[in-house]
DNA sequence: CTCGAAGACTTTAGCACTAAAGTTAGAAGG
DNA sequence: CCTTCTAACTTTAGTGCTAAAGTCTTCGAG
């Protein structure tokens, strides 16, 4: 029927299911703590996968999405150099080099030598880039209100809450040899 | 100072900023919305970074961990094709050939034909790759468990359960042509 | 002024993945 | 039986990534 979509596997066992499984496995496994750990990787791979359908119709995959983000957080004039763009999105500098390859042949951004300093050079949103990232935006806002649709005003304000003292314990703590996080504050 | 697992790239503004400058870019924004998506993403890049350079330290990598934890989770006798780990783990059965070859090679697991199918092949875990497996769930739930160490009781099951139900959300909709999410129930 | 060193990008080699074509065993029909 | 179809895996070609080596500009010291 067309369904060309088509998204491999998802034939795992169902949350609930899973953390079974582990009990059976590993005794000392607390369920609470699994629940939510599992539930945010799944969540987050659900969601990666609609992201990139959703981008695919605009014609432009995740990767490219996450450039023309990057370029857009930045502010006015929307200019970074290669470097930069790799640091923000986690990558190294030879495969943003061949993404902007590909993205400037497509029109989304320009690559140009920094006339003050040769050796730098300047990758800058077009205005047909931009366009794109308010399109996919409007998208992603949209995917992300129906997704958030169940839960009410202080629920949303609770989860969010709770989400960013997780993300502070992981930001502000580094590992140290063993893996462990340690306070810093 | 052998820092040799130096992770790349985690110069992104933080959080509030990268909100901040997002509902500079475009009007429409729910920061509330906003803060419970991002917080995921981010919260969920972390802790696979975490998660790979703790197994790393056992001396495997995460994909190899993956097919580990599958292979467990399956329950006794530890059994899977190929095609039904590549189905589980969202890969394509090709990218399976590879892992298992290589896994093979390092003990982890054994690969061998079905005597009754022969088209059908078995991956079985061995001894040694049900040891790993459980070291690293050792590693992993003591990471997670400091993780969850600023939330109270109250406050994990209620993460888990609002977790869970936006999962309920994405696994249970289907997204229709626009790619917007429909109730089923 | 010239040389050496540093910085910023690009190129190369190698790996893991996908899509699509290829292989082989088992099942179904004449 | 023999052919054809189907299922399950493997192989091939091509993409995108990393690590490491290479190139080119700029800066600083003698």
């Amino acid at each position: 029927m067309s369904e060309s979509t088509e998204q491999p596997g998802t034939d795992e066992p169902s949350l609930d299911e899973q953390i079974a499984a582990y009990q059976r496995e590993f005794r000392d496994l607390d369920p609470q703590v699994e629940q939510v750990v599992s539930a945010l990787g799944r969540l987050n791979r659900r969601m990666n996968v609609a992201y990139g359908r959703q981008v695919a119709a605009l014609g432009i995959s995740t990767t490219e999405w996450e450039v023309l983000k990057t370029l857009v957080l930045s502010g006015a004039p929307y200019r970074l150099g290669p470097g930069e763009l790799a640091n923000r999105l986690g990558l190294t500098p030879a495969a943003m080099t061949h993404r902007v390859d590909r993205m400037a042949g497509e029109g989304l951004v320009t690559r140009d030598r920094d006339e003050n300093n040769r050796v730098r050079v300047i990758v800058e949103l077009t205005d047909e880039g931009r366009a794109k990232w308010l399109e996919a935006m409007r998208m992603a806002t949209d995917f992300e209100e129906d997704l958030l649709q169940d839960l009410s005003g202080d629920e949303r304000g609770l989860l969010g809450e709770l989400l960013v003292r997780l993300l502070r314990r992981v930001e502000h703590a580094q590992p140290d040899a063993g893996g462990r996080l340690t306070d810093l504050e």
